[in-house]
RNA sequence: GGCGAUUUAGUGUAGUGGCCUAGCACGCCACCCUCUCAAGGUGGAGACUCGGGUUCGAUUCCCGAAUUCGCUACCA
């Protein structure tokens, strides 16, 4: 019988969470509720050395303005936690003891420094069945200097001990059958007494297996150890209930070589993590995708076509839509450069179908910091500006751009589009154009329009000049959006107002 | 070096032996639309890593090479 979905994502805490780690996360959360699962957030800090504060509530935050939601994790709780591993230490100790009595792991006192030192001398030195017995552990150290050592309080690790001769096989639902020679795989370091904790492939185990995951979900860099994992469940005795496997494409950089990273953002120009972070010992801020004016929505669309697809050409997907169609068979097996030009695109799309009303909201916050107070505009002046512009936009930012000179007559007006379209003779048609706007009646665009175009038509005025030098005094340059919508929306008033100002202040080109 | 994974246009991908004169999207180019800039519409350039097999027939199956990536810590 098949047996529940629970999935996990187990970020460790050492610094923003990536956004390989979001794309890893966002399976995870496709395929639990796809599937009508739980997913687990459990964190792994069991490297007290790169512990970094801040870094779990980031990605408690970075998930949900993803809107990966969580359903057991620290925040949230549930039946199986604690699930912070620092405050696990009890059930690994006790899972650490099993396989000591099972003569499954054993006690070695090399210190870092002596390991070192071996690895130095000796090309290609590993912790195995090779090497061992040559080595300081309770394996080839008579009994009773093991125990002296123990009770003495000698600083130790536990390894585990891996038999070898023997075809490890990984059954990966993304790649099928992989199977290794346990011959390549060294001793892992299971424990550290020093900080009585465990390594990720210990915790990592328990932990799944206690939190009754079905599913482990990760990235391809984890695929080597795997067989190893495969190993410790047998060890454990847990083969029955293993989680399946899959092992998904890293995410690349978009240039060259190499898994995306974190200094690759700011080297090519766009965020590599989720929500801004400022390093708490450096001092540095890295881009986030929310602060770049990235809607979540397209964030997740993005990430998820980047090493799936639906089976079919569509690609603008709500993120039940994605749920609703999410699988494994369609993982590609290979490593997707990172295209943040279509992610650009994606964020575009998402743009244009949102609500002009949210539009107009989160534009807001870009007036002000322009120095522009948006109390000082009706709300539906700035949603009717902002539907206007939008179509030209990747993000809400750069609406400033193009929608600036609704909220902000010109100062100075575009060099070469005064010299293409700002004449001798523009002034005087500019006066009879504001004679003409001060006498038509509807000042509605489709009203007026007809009128402006009439006259210019029966002035026998050229029509692109009238138009540009008309678009340049009321916006300063010549592009935006329909004419007479601009000035329907700005009003008689203000339109006027412009003209007269930029007749007054463009001088045409001498010669 | 060892081990593993991987391989369709610049990028993300569809494709599971004949429907492929290889589809879609981003990007690029052109044209249309148009008072401008976008958007939109139409069209265009652009790919099955290579070499052997298997087969009547291979992008699709097998083998080999090459490529790229990952792992190779008392990090995850």
């Amino acid at each position: 019988m098949e047996r529940e979905v629970r999935v996990r994502f187990a970020p460790s805490p050492t610094g923003p969470l990536h956004i390989g780690g979001v794309r890893t996360a966002l399976f995870n959360y496709l395929f639990a509720r796809r599937n009508g699962g739980k997913m687990i957030l459990r964190i792994e800090d069991t490297d007290s050395q790169r512990f970094v504060p801040g870094a779990e509530d980031y990605i408690n935050e970075a998930l949900a303005w993803l809107g990966i939601g969580i359903d057991e994790g620290v925040r949230e709780g549930g039946p199986y936690g604690p699930y912070r591993q620092s405050e696990r230490r009890d059930i690994y100790r006790r899972y650490v003891k099993q396989l000591l009595d099972a003569g499954k792991a054993y006690y070695a006192f090399d210190t870092p420094t002596e390991l070192e030192a071996k690895r130095g001398e000796v090309a290609n030195f590993q912790y195995d069945a090779s090497t061992r017995m040559q080595m300081r552990n309770s394996l080839s150290m008579p009994a009773d200097d093991v125990k002296a050592l123990l009770d003495g309080g000698t600083p130790y690790v536990v390894r585990f001990l891996v038999e070898p001769g023997r075809d490890v096989e990984v059954d990966d639902l993304i790649r099928g059958k992989v199977v290794i020679k346990s011959d390549i795989l060294d001793d892992k370091v299971l424990y550290k007494s020093a900080d009585d904790l465990p390594t990720y492939h210990l915790a990592n185990i328990v932990d799944d297996h206690l939190m009754l995951v079905s599913h482990v979900i990760r990235g391809e860099e984890w695929l080597p150890s795997a067989p190893l994992h495969v190993l410790l469940y047998e060890a454990f005795g847990w083969t029955d209930t293993m989680p399946q496997f899959v092992h998904l494409p890293l995410l690349l950089k978009p240039d060259g070589k190499g898994k995306l990273s974190k200094r690759d953002g700011d080297r090519l120009g766009f965020p590599v993590f989720p929500l801004e972070w400022h390093d708490p010992k450096s001092g540095n801020v890295s881009s986030g995708y929310r602060e770049s004016g990235y809607l979540p929505e397209a964030v997740v669309n993005f990430l998820a076509l980047l090493g799936w697809n639906p089976g079919d050409d569509t690609e603008v997907m709500s993120i039940d839509e994605l749920i609703d169609k999410f699988d494994f068979h369609h993982c590609s097996k290979s490593g997707a450069k990172f295209a943040f030009e279509k992610g650009k695109w994606f964020n575009h799309t998402y743009i244009q179908a949102m609500d002009d009303a949210r539009l107009a909201e989160l534009f807001k916050p870009v007036m002000l910091e322009h120095g522009v107070n948006p109390e000082a505009f009706s709300d539906e002046y700035i949603r009717r500006a902002v539907a206007m512009v939008k179509s030209r936009v990747n993000f809400v930012s750069e609406l400033w751009e193009h929608a600036r000179f609704f909220f902000v007559a010109p100062e100075e007006y575009d060099p070469k589009a005064v010299k293409k379209r700002w004449s001798a003779d523009t002034p005087r048609i500019m006066r009879e154009l504001v004679g003409k706007l001060n006498a038509a009646g509807d000042f509605a665009s489709a009203a007026l329009e007809p009128q402006i175009l009439g006259w210019i038509a029966e002035k026998e005025y050229h029509l692109g000049n009238v138009m540009n030098a008309f678009r340049l005094a009321v916006v300063g340059e010549c592009k935006g959006p329909h004419m007479f919508d601009i000035t329907e929306l700005m009003g008689r008033e203000e339109t006027v107002r412009r003209i007269e100002a930029a007749v007054e202040r463009i001088h045409p080109a001498d010669e």
